[in-house]
DNA sequence: CGGAATTCGTACCGAAACGGTCCTGTTTAT
DNA sequence: ATAAACAGGACCGTTTCGGTACGAATTCCG
């Protein structure tokens, strides 16, 4: 339905928790208990964007992640990105070039202005614009947004 | 990963084909070979792009399946959501107002903003610029676009 | 130097959605 | 009346997603 996983919502709430407070560092039961996320998941999230360089890790007895970089430089294309790989609407847009059905295929083309529009809205928004002021308060549950049981009408 | 599901795909070159040949009227069964789709999954989506009012069905003996509309009327985001439901990247948006989070949650607007930007996207973008000329020649085997077994780097 | 705390990596499992098939009406032209 | 075609389900296998668990590697602190 064009959504994005749970965990690509996490990982945001978990950025914006990291971008909220810049100073510290949190290991990963703390981030949990202030974003009210199960701990699994927080762990297997914050590794994921630890990998992909958006967090530094540390490792060791006083460890825990922080930012990798100002939360004005992380566009949402990278975040998203790094926690489900390439934006990519259709399967032909990111196997790049040898689609077997280029030449007959007419909506490629299409595709990829789709695509870049997508993207493009998804690079012009910084973590920093995601995070607010001061809120994302300790022990608030937030979240379960990401994909789920919607079955409106139509848009 | 902000895919459209395949059959959203099969939709899309069901309805370029007809938009190809305004003046015919197609079964399913030629649909399927003409494009190269399996039958089943053809008249499935056929039915469904009816029910929708996308499609003119006609039944009977002779019957078939139109275009409701001129191709230029028809955008893309109408196809979309007729396919698989409304455009929301995260539930938060179409659940439209009892987010148990709204106060607390920092990310809403932004995530309505880059919704709107992917909407505004498909919007622009109608039937009848998605199909070309007159390609979509009967017996090509099109297709198999959609979700898949993407695995690149990272965009 | 050794132990404890913490991250890292990976393997695993259940549930839900997706892709695909089939069957039983209902409608309509011949 | 009969055959062709749509309509609307129910149904199943496979994949992906959400979530869990465990062992290994690393680093701080006493």
């Amino acid at each position: 339905m064009i959504r994005i996983t749970k965990q690509t919502d996490y990982g945001i709430v978990l950025l914006t928790h990291l971008a909220a407070h810049p100073e510290r560092t949190f290991n990963a039961p703390e981030l949990a208990a202030e974003t009210g996320l199960p701990l699994p998941m927080v762990s297997k999230t914050l590794k994921l964007l630890a990998r992909e360089g958006l967090l530094a890790s540390h490792r060791g007895v006083r460890g825990g992640y922080g930012l990798a970089q100002a939360a004005t430089e992380i566009t949402m294309t990278r975040v998203i990105s790094a926690l489900e790989g390439p934006i990519a609407i259709t399967e032909c847009i990111d196997i790049s070039g040898d689609c077997a059905h280029e030449r007959i295929c007419p909506t490629r083309n299409n595709w990829q202005r789709i695509n870049r529009a997508l993207k493009e809205a998804l690079d012009r928004i910084s973590l920093a614009e995601m995070t607010p002021p001061s809120r994302t308060e300790p022990g608030a549950g937030l979240v379960q947004l990401g994909r789920g049981t919607s079955a409106a009408p139509a848009a």
